[in-house]
DNA sequence: GGTTTCGCTGAACGGTAGTTCAGCGCCGGC
DNA sequence: GCCGGCGCTGAACTACCGTTCAGCGAAACC
């Protein structure tokens, strides 16, 4: 009786949260009808209602189903034991990504839009980001490889910042640079980038004082 | 003929605009009926197709009369000559931020909403953004003031994530710091941790290894 | 002071949104 | 083969949205 619903059918109820997943992460809730969602999926405008109770309800399982995936990716994530500096956010998050190409997309926008109506949900994902960022600052502050000067109360959230940025800001680096920040390349080099900017600025080291 | 309207003059035209923008940052645009807005302004609901021919007409006002606030603002930037190596852009958010005390708040809510909704405009204000940060990189590097291994690809981009991470993050921010990334105290803190995390990172100098 | 002007009003309107529900067709049990 | 249950349909319904426009009232002008 529990666990129902084949992993691999693609009924309608499952189309309509794939689907509506899609189409709010690029219109937003307001900007898609019912209707739109029904023709998408091919399926009638009562199955919404019917499955879900209301379009606020298919929300709320497009919500739990874009949990469920980002649950599933924190799963990759190295031990509480591994302490390699820089960014161990970015390793899974590379991971996933090759797991998820075609979904990826969506997913993304959906987060965006999430930290944008300021949902409950997207408030637990940015505090888990937070956690995962204190916490490395944490462990790596108990080895004393941060600097004493460095802000502790805002280097989390600058290390947040940092990580979230491509996933917010992407559509607008991609008219910059022609192409997705999450592209292969593009995202193992910005990969890079910020591990190199966080341990050690862009700045000359202290020693020569290169003066005027 | 031309310039009419007086500035202290409170008349339904510019409230409806003051209380849209307040409004459509905080609920979105689809979010506020014009019943609302009319309410609100205390107005007739005819008034906002009256001065702005459509709810979108009236947006687009909104649009402007934020983007004349953006460029006062920018105006107090340092001029051109001035290449102080951390973050040009904060000080003047700083000097403005204290000239709109009252209005900032919307006013930054209405930008969050601008970028994460892709609208053209916030499209057009990150890439000043972008812009500002990269004419600053070009500008140090010519006088040799970043290292030649950071990547000069990315280093904008990050620095436009930090730049921007209060502004689209601030209510997550307020909801574990207890209070808005932008309080006094809290903006000035980070705008030094903003920029001793770009010019040092948080790393121990190379200097003496410390193995293990 | 009468008339024109013009900013402004708000009831009424058409369109579209989300929701409802009577009923259709398919599948399993008797 | 018939019947009952159930997933699903989609025309119809209601509510609310943005928009319209005939008309109000207070200044401005002669």
């Amino acid at each position: 009786m529990a666990a129902e619903g084949g992993v691999d059918t693609p009924d309608g109820r499952q189309r309509l949260i794939t689907t509506a997943l899609a189409l709010f992460a690029e219109r937003g809730f307001d900007g898609v009808t019912v209707r739109d969602l029904a023709r998408a999926s091919d399926v009638s405008i009562g199955l919404i209602n019917h499955h879900f109770g209301s379009k606020e309800g298919l929300r709320e399982a497009v919500d739990d189903y874009f949990m469920a995936q980002f649950e599933e990716a924190q799963q990759v994530l190295p031990g509480p034991d591994d302490d390699a500096p820089p960014a161990p956010l970015d390793e899974w998050a590379d991971d996933w990504i090759n797991r998820h190409e075609d979904e990826a997309s969506a997913l993304f926008g959906y987060f965006r839009r999430a930290l944008l109506d300021e949902s409950e949900w997207g408030a637990k994902i940015f505090a888990r980001f937070y956690a995962i960022a204190q916490d490395t600052v944490t462990r790596m502050d108990a080895r004393g490889l941060i600097r004493p000067d460095v802000d502790r109360l805002w280097l989390p959230f600058l290390m947040v910042y940092l990580e979230l940025g491509t996933t917010l800001l992407d559509p607008y680096v991609k008219r910059i640079l022609g192409r997705s920040g999450f592209d292969r390349e593009l995202w193992r080099r910005r990969h890079r980038a910020y591990g190199q900017l966080l341990l050690r600025g862009y700045g000359l080291p202290p020693g020569p004082e290169g003066a005027d």
